[in-house]
DNA sequence: AAATCGTATTGACGTGGATCAAAGGGGTCC
DNA sequence: GGACCCCTTTGATCCACGTCAATACGATTT
């Protein structure tokens, strides 16, 4: 299907089942820091994966909550809506990270997340996930742990909404996602922006010509080379200087 | 010894222990949905208490992560502080509320806890919680909505920052506090703010002059009436509409 | 009651980013 | 391969909020 390997181990059932224990994505996911036999047991709780096409929904503000979702392949973004209309993007995941958790506290969802291009994700029932961390001490503590980074990086977007001009934002924006495609085995410095420019405006409380406006400076600058979505940082310690280096609020 | 009352149940020791069974608050706090043996058990876990003088710290930013707390009285904001010293208040939290779970996910505190005014927090360490959550189920659920709770407040709060106005976010702000007063058993409609306006600000994405004059401007409409930190709503329905009616963006 | 200090209000002015508008790509679907 | 549409860029203007500054208020101390 994808990025998958053959399974050295024969699996049990015709169905190329892509375990937690074949996945490549398992240190930045659920299983990091489990034990094989823990894995497995964890395999066994993640029902199904699911296709989802670019543009579509994997679950709506108001939907019951039922699972949690790790990102297998693809990208997504989530959004919370007003009913006056307005919108805010309140993150863009990638793979190996967890969707859904805000469900938990009123057993519907409070946001939407959409798929920024055609994407997979593993199914994990809720209610079965508590049942085996009940049982899987360091399954409970990585979910505590993916809950609370989740916490963290909330607190990192409230900064940046709360405290940074535009081009504090977009650079930040820029560093943050170099850092994830680096954990996940691409380059740091060059890659693909899979959302538009209004929905990162959106992310960071900017309106899209601005997010434009921003880059065609740090561009000329010779930060970074922006063709379209296509983003190549050039000078790294030149966009770290922009987050410091100013004195304002 | 605070709002506390006389327990009916003669404690085993000889010190006034003030139980979760016996706190007014658990209705709002972990114990809420526990069944009077496992209030029982959470209790022998909260291992003791803590009061903070106004102004100082519970914890901060890189202090290790040991224990959540939960507010017994008082209040408390949270904040984290960038290299250059900008800063921003992530939180305001009230009796009954959760403090600590930025710490879970790197084992260091990643933001700072600062009373609000003389304050009491009951102190949870948390390995004994992860450990009591394994056995009783209604207490890892009751745990993971807190958190998720958490996740979807700061929402919310890049929602207000990244897409509102500075109206709608006094507006919002002010009938977020009017809500979580009401839940404590305290009058909706009049309160004592615990914050500065510099606070606020903070909070709000805003310099205190705008919030300053936001309240006037409410003050002039007859929303609300203001003195200093005295604050009397006069008018809900016209908070709620300032929050809806703005198709702007 | 006077002195002090942190907090709050109010006014005048400046500016960063929003808004409005037009034109220039690039991808996608026949 | 051409037409369409969405996305992006760039310019001109506007305005909400920030900045700077002066004053006022209230709590606390002496």
């Amino acid at each position: 299907m994808r990025v998958q390997m053959k399974s050295a181990v024969p699996a049990t059932t015709m169905e190329i089942k892509t375990a937690c224990s074949q996945c490549n994505l398992r240190e930045l996911c659920l299983p990091f820091g489990l034990d094989p036999r823990e894995v497995d047991q964890l395999d066994e709780l993640v029902g199904s994966r699911r296709k989802i096409k670019r543009q579509q929904h994997l679950y709506r503000s108001g939907d019951p909550f039922e699972a949690i979702y790790a990102i297998r392949a693809g990208s997504f973004k989530t959004d919370v809506i007003l009913e006056d209309g307005r919108d805010q993007v309140t993150g863009f995941q990638m793979t190996g990270e967890v969707l859904g958790l805000d469900g938990i506290s009123s057993e519907h969802h409070s946001c939407n997340a959409i798929a920024l291009e055609d994407s997979e994700v593993c199914v994990i029932p809720f209610g079965r996930l508590e049942e085996l961390s009940r049982q899987v001490e360091s399954l409970q503590h990585q979910f505590h742990k993916i809950m609370s980074r989740e916490i963290v990086r909330d607190h990192g977007v409230m900064m940046l909404l709360g405290s940074m001009r535009a081009e504090e934002r977009l650079a930040a924006f820029l560093l943050n996602l170099s850092q994830r495609f680096t954990a996940r085995g691409f380059s740091p410095s060059e890659f693909h922006l899979r959302m538009t420019r209004d929905e990162i405006g959106s992310y960071l409380g900017l309106k899209l010509e601005t997010v434009s406006r921003a880059f065609s400076r740090f561009q000329e600058e010779g930060l970074v080379a922006v063709q379209q979505k296509h983003i190549r940082i050039l000078d790294t310690p030149g966009l770290k200087r922009i987050l410091n280096h100013h004195a304002s609020n």
